[in-house]
DNA sequence: TCACATAGGGATAAATTTTTCCCCTATTGC
DNA sequence: GCAATAGGGGAAAAATTTATCCCTATGTGA
């Protein structure tokens, strides 16, 4: 595994969320997990642009931030679900929030970001 | 500046708000220029992990992205205010709920973070 | 027997982001 | 002339994150 050489900031709420959350398929994977899709299948499905290999790296870290816990049941062939802690679940009201900006300005937001994608304006 | 040789995802609301805040500093920019910290070497004080250079490139960003405006005084030595636009001011609410999930879990957090950092458990 | 579904992992490459280093603008004050 | 102030930017290196490729295992259905 990747070892970091630099040490992350943790002086206030946005660095430790930061922490947890920053990384390109987290917030999503918490999203569906939440929604029911606790299977890693299920997930790749939901999340086609994303690799499983990445999936699988995003999901062990929000294991060991201990937002989710995976359950391996020992049957072949293999069976795992996931789910949210209690901690995690107090996380879905924030994703939410993010979200539903998201939504509210999707017009704009396309807009802009696509504007600035390409080079001549 | 470096050119983007994927396309971002823009399916839904979380893909778009993603897009304008993914950026290590973004989302402490945004707060401290509310928190009217307006100068770039304010922000710097306020930020001091960070370097300057990163700092006026995340700020471009934002800008592109029409979260804040940059006002250019016309004096010697220079002086430069960064506002949040209208649109920028309706992310505050956000922000808050991301900064307030962390302050409240901040030991749980804390401990979890340092606890994946330090390879033997 | 072969393909498929499930889940996972190592090694390595590529993409992206962030940092480092060094340089530039112009004026005021010593 | 030189330093300080306030704000920038290019190039390249380093750090970090994601993606690609290939391999493991077992049971089911064609």
């Amino acid at each position: 595994m990747y070892e970091r050489k630099t040490l992350p900031n943790l002086n206030c709420g946005l660095d430790l969320i930061g922490e947890v959350i920053y990384g390109k398929w987290k917030i999503r994977l918490l999203w569906f997990i939440n929604e029911g899709h606790q299977r890693p299948s299920q997930l790749q499905r939901k999340i086609p642009d994303a690799t499983r290999r990445v999936l699988n790296i995003q999901l062990k870290e929000l294991e060991e931030h201990e937002l989710i816990t995976k359950k391996i049941y020992p049957v072949v062939p293999p069976k795992v679900e996931y789910s949210l802690t209690e901690f995690g679940q107090t996380l879905i009201p924030v994703i939410s929030a993010l979200g539903n900006w998201g939504d509210q300005n999707e017009e704009r937001l396309r807009s802009v970001i696509i504007k600035r994608l390409q080079p001549d304006g």
